[in-house]
Parts: structure tokens; C-alpha cells; sequence
DNA sequence: TATATTTGCATAAGCACTTATATAAATACT
DNA sequence: AGTATTTATATAAGTGCTTATGCAAATATA
């Protein structure tokens, strides 16, 4: 028997707080069930940052409607799981400047097609007329109880085209060799042994104990990259490609933030990456993805390469 | 810019939690304007207790849908307010029986007013119809930021009639006389002493250093009593009586939690009544709220009395 | 009848907030 | 310019819940 709901309006705001409290916990194992680390409580001010690239403590706090020590214990958090970063302001020094960090840009990308499913499913069940404020929270903790809300996300994220990073798999080959062609006819020029590494990646990078990773979207590799065994715990990060159509999307970054957690999580000793200056862009990328220049040595396994960077692990 | 707000649907759960914590806040501040010493977070578990009369831990568990340990907690601040008292079952020992102490159910009577008006105020800005659960959020919580709910509640206390405990006042004195002469006809028979102190209470109370308190409704006193001073930071609790038509509201019992209280505050060494055992249901209630009987004095002040209780100070 | 399981409640630690207060940098005032 | 005030953030302690766990009494099981 549940005597808040008999109780009526007077117990209204123990209602909220329970209804609160038991949505927040069903969307926690939502982000579970789909494998993202992350919380709701931090979708406030995680989406905010997100929105406005960077915000200092104060004017989140403005927007969040919370208090300023809470907001700062928010941010901690979100600093802690490496999603966000803070830098002084180099004017006022007593702002700190907020922002997401890679990783947490990925993460927002990654999060994308959750947060449709999860904003179509409250809005199917709490987007429908009632009399009375009351009436709505019963309704939708009903829905919540009977497990239809999480369903609901389920389904709705069949519709989504959900993009996830697999292993090897002989039926991407192909693409492999395809993505990474096009890239060097694009910036460079292919040479023999190009065509020879790309056409035999176990020979050359899988059996040698390296990986290679795709982005996946529909059964379909749309981007591509290797960690090649160089050294005991030592791994060169390279062949990265993204099919033409469909660049623009950050799925370089979404195999980058890949490659680094696989580093981590496999106790790499050593990750590093040979590239161009010529390619601002990627070496921006690189950079930001916390990458850092170091002297090429003479006999650098590339012609084209002018530029070793390190990530520190 | 409130971009919880702007964000939607997603946002709900924080929605929720930030209309609750609002909601509470607001009445908490209300029971505060009304001079009641309660916090809206015990409402649901001090509801259930009066409702049920006694009730235990698990039974309440199951009632309010929290945590077990949320009950023991609320519970242990209910005592420590002095709002609640725990028994143990005779049958069950792992069992505790949770009842209301006489405190309490004072103030579950004084509180009944408040709470009818608040049931009025919300009802009256969440009983509506509304497209959305969002929309009911959206306009509550802009009432209640304006100010306009604590608003609505002070109009619906308007009407109600509220009973206080007053000081003497002179036009009261009539009263005084009155209930008490009609007491002392009803129960036994009133000798010359009984007209002379009653028709002279500065003479024979207060002066001396008494106290003399009026429940008061409507301008009009409808129950009194006196604490009249026998010794130094003695006292004793006598001449109460309530006006025929009020019996059955228990508001003798709200003076006897006023005696009490006002005992405490002004650290009196010791308070006592004199009574007759005839009287069942007095000492009765006596008893409830903590009188304890003693051996009476030869030489007591009354002659109808043949027992006397005092109160553990 | 002895032992295992369940039940009723308490305790501990954690979490997401709160309020109160501290600290340092920026700004206003005289 | 020097001092006072305001602003931006951090820290500490408290609150109302949570989960995990402990413990003793009651009940089920062998």
C-alpha cells in the first residue's frame, strides 16, 4: 500500500523527490546497459559545457539553478573521469575556464543517440494532456515501475544508427586496405609496400601481436585504424582512415579516444604516431588528444613522416 | 538563463528534484511563519503514525516506498523531537510499536489547519489541465517562485479558525470564572474559597507570581488554566477548564503541552496538580503526558483531592 | 531438538545536494 | 595609492536519502 500517493497533494514534494530518484536511477542503468560511463546527475552540467564549448563555475551556476559549491563538486567529477578540464583565465585569474576534454567530446558524441531515445521516451509518456500535476506523476511513475519507460529507450534506439568500434573482422579487409589507399592518394602517393602492408594486415600488423580497430555503423566499417607492435609494450598508432562520405562526423576522434582507453586498460609501456606537418589539422587533433612531439629519429619507418609525437602514458 | 529548463524533457529527473527540494523549502519556511516546529521532510512518516495510531518500522517501510534505513532515521529524529515514542512489541521482540507521544498529537491537532490549507493551495495551481507533465512543472514552480503559493496558504489560513494559547488577559477573567465555576458544579460543589480566588486571579495568581493561560478562538476563550507559583520555581497546575460546547476537542490537552513546555523553558524545578482518582480520564491523560503519581501531603491545599501527580522535570 | 533461514531493525559509509565560511583576485571608494 | 568591498572559487560540515552489512529474534527445516 503506498500511503504517499493516498496522502494526495499534501504529499507532493516527497512525490517529486521519489519520482526524481527513481527516474534518475532507471536512466543510470540505461547508460549502463549501453555501456557508457556516465551519470545522471552530471547530464546538467556536462550537457551545458558541451553546448557552450567553454563556461566558467559561475555562469554554470547561473544556468544549473544550483549552488555554486555544488556545481564546483560537479565539475571535480566531471574532471575526474577525465571528461572535462579546467584552465585558469589568463585576464581574471581567479575564473576557471571550463571545457570538455577529447575523451568527454567523444563520450558527447558517443552519447548522442541515447539522449533522442531518452528525450523520445519522456516525451511519449509525459507529452500527453492531464488534470493535474499529480495525475501526471502518477502516470509516468506507473510507466517507470512497469519497465515500460526503459523499453521504450530500447526501442527507440533501434531506430538510431548506433556506431560502435569492433575488432578485425575478415569482411572489413577491404575496407581497410580501401580507406587507407584513399587517404594516401589524397595527401601523398602510394608506394608498393603500402599496398602490400594494407592487403596483408595479418602478416604484417595482426600476427605480430598489433590490432586493428574499425568504426562500425550498420554493419559497415566507415573508419578505420592499427596499433602495430613495434616493441615489447611499445605500439605505433597508424593507417588511420575514415571513408570519404563520411568525414566531418569525428570518428577519427571516436578511434583515437578508442586506441588511448586500449593503451591504458592493456598497460601499454609506449604510444606513438608518425605524421606530416603538412597535415595541420590531424596534428591539431593529435595534440589535443594529448599527444606530444618528440625528436624523429634519422631512420623513421616513413619517407613521408617529419613528425613523431608520444602520447604519455 | 535557467537552461535546465531549455533543455527539456531530458533534464526531467533534475526537474523533479529541483521542483521537490523548492517545494520543501517553501513549506518548511511556512511551518516556521506559523511558529510549528516541523520539517516537511517528516511529513509523510508523522502522517502515517498518527493515521495508524501505532505502526512499526517495517510497516511504515512498506507505506512510505523508501529504504528501511530512511524509516529508522526519520523515526530517530521524530523521537529526538519528542513528536514520537518507541515500544517494544510484548509478542515480537524485534519488533519496535511507533506511536505519537502526547507532543505529538498536539501537534498533530495544531498542525491540521496548516495542512488543510496547503492541501487548498496546491490543489488550486496543480489541479489543472496540462499538455504536458513539463507544463505542470514549468507552472508550479513559477508560482512558487513568485511567491504566490506561500501566499495562498496565509489566505486559506485566514479562514481557518485558529486556536492559541494566550496570556492573561482581563477580558478573559470572565472566562476564567466561568468554566471553572461550571467545572466544580458539574464534578463536585463550589465552596465560598473557589468564587473568592477565581473572581480575584491577579490577587491570588498572578501576583504572587502565577501564570494564567487562555485557549483562545475567535477572539473568544474557550479553555483555560493556571500554573500557580507554591515555592520558589515550584508550581502547581490547576484550575483548568474548557467551555462545555469544546469538550471533545482536546484542547485541554493542547494547554496541559503549553504548561509543559512553558515548565521547561522557564527551567521550573517542579510541577504538580492535585486531583481526584474519581476522575478517570483526567488522570488519564495526566499519566499520558508524563505526570507521576506521589504520595499526597496530609494537609493538601483541596479538600476534593486525594491525589497528586508531578511532572519529571 | 538442533541447525539453517528469514525477518525486523540498526549501523556504517557513500552520494548529491545544502549552508556557512575561507581565500584570493578584481574592482570600487576615498 | 591605499583601503574596503565585491566577486570567483574552494572547503567544511550538515542533511536526507541511498546501499551494504551486522545482529538478534523468530520461524522453517532436518
Amino acid at each position: 500500500m503506498d500511503s504517499l500517493k493516498l496522502i494526495g497533494e499534501l504529499s507532493l514534494g516527497s512525490r517529486l523527490k521519489r519520482l526524481s530518484e527513481l527516474l534518475m536511477k532507471t536512466i543510470s542503468k540505461v547508460y549502463q546497459d549501453y555501456g557508457l560511463d556516465f551519470d545522471p546527475y552530471l547530464f546538467p552540467a556536462f550537457h551545458k559545457i558541451a553546448e557552450s564549448k567553454t563556461i566558467t563555475n559561475t555562469e554554470l551556476c547561473d544556468s544549473l539553478q544550483t549552488s555554486q559549491p555544488a556545481v564546483t563538486q560537479t565539475i571535480n567529477k566531471l574532471v575526474q573521469k577525465g571528461l572535462v578540464q579546467l584552465e585558469a583565465d589568463a585576464i581574471d585569474k581567479r575564473k576557471k575556464i571550463i571545457s570538455l576534454t577529447p575523451k568527454g567530446s567523444v563520450l558527447h558524441i558517443q552519447v548522442q543517440p541515447l539522449w533522442r531515445s531518452m528525450d523520445k521516451s519522456v516525451k511519449e509518456f509525459t507529452q500527453k494532456p492531464a488534470n493535474s500535476l499529480l495525475e501526471h506523476i502518477n502516470q509516468f511513475e506507473e510507466v517507470i515501475k512497469a519497465g515500460d519507460f526503459s523499453q521504450a529507450i530500447t526501442e527507440h534506439m533501434e531506430q538510431e544508427t548506433l556506431l560502435y568500434i569492433s575488432e578485425f573482422k575478415p569482411e572489413y579487409a577491404q575496407a581497410f586496405y580501401d580507406f587507407n589507399i584513399d587517404w594516401l592518394e589524397t595527401y601523398f602517393y602510394v608506394e608498393d609496400f603500402d599496398r602490400e602492408v594494407l592487403s596483408k594486415p595479418h602478416q604484417y600488423i595482426l600476427d605480430p601481436g598489433g590490432h586493428i580497430f574499425f568504426a562500425v555503423e550498420n554493419g559497415e566499417a566507415i573508419g578505420t585504424v592499427a596499433l602495430m607492435k613495434r616493441d615489447e609494450n611499445a605500439y605505433e598508432l597508424t593507417k588511420m582512415a575514415v571513408r570519404g562520405d563520411q568525414r566531418g562526423k569525428k570518428i577519427g576522434q571516436q578511434l583515437m579516444q578508442h586506441c588511448i582507453d586500449f593503451a591504458k586498460e592493456n598497460k601499454f609501456d609506449q604510444l606513438y604516431l608518425y605524421s606530416n606537418t603538412l597535415l595541420e589539422n590531424a596534428i591539431y587533433i593529435y595534440r589535443k588528444f594529448g599527444f606530444e612531439e618528440v625528436k624523429i629519429e634519422a631512420n623513421s619507418p616513413y619517407v613521408r613522416s617529419n613528425i613523431k609525437m608520444v602520447y604519455p602514458l
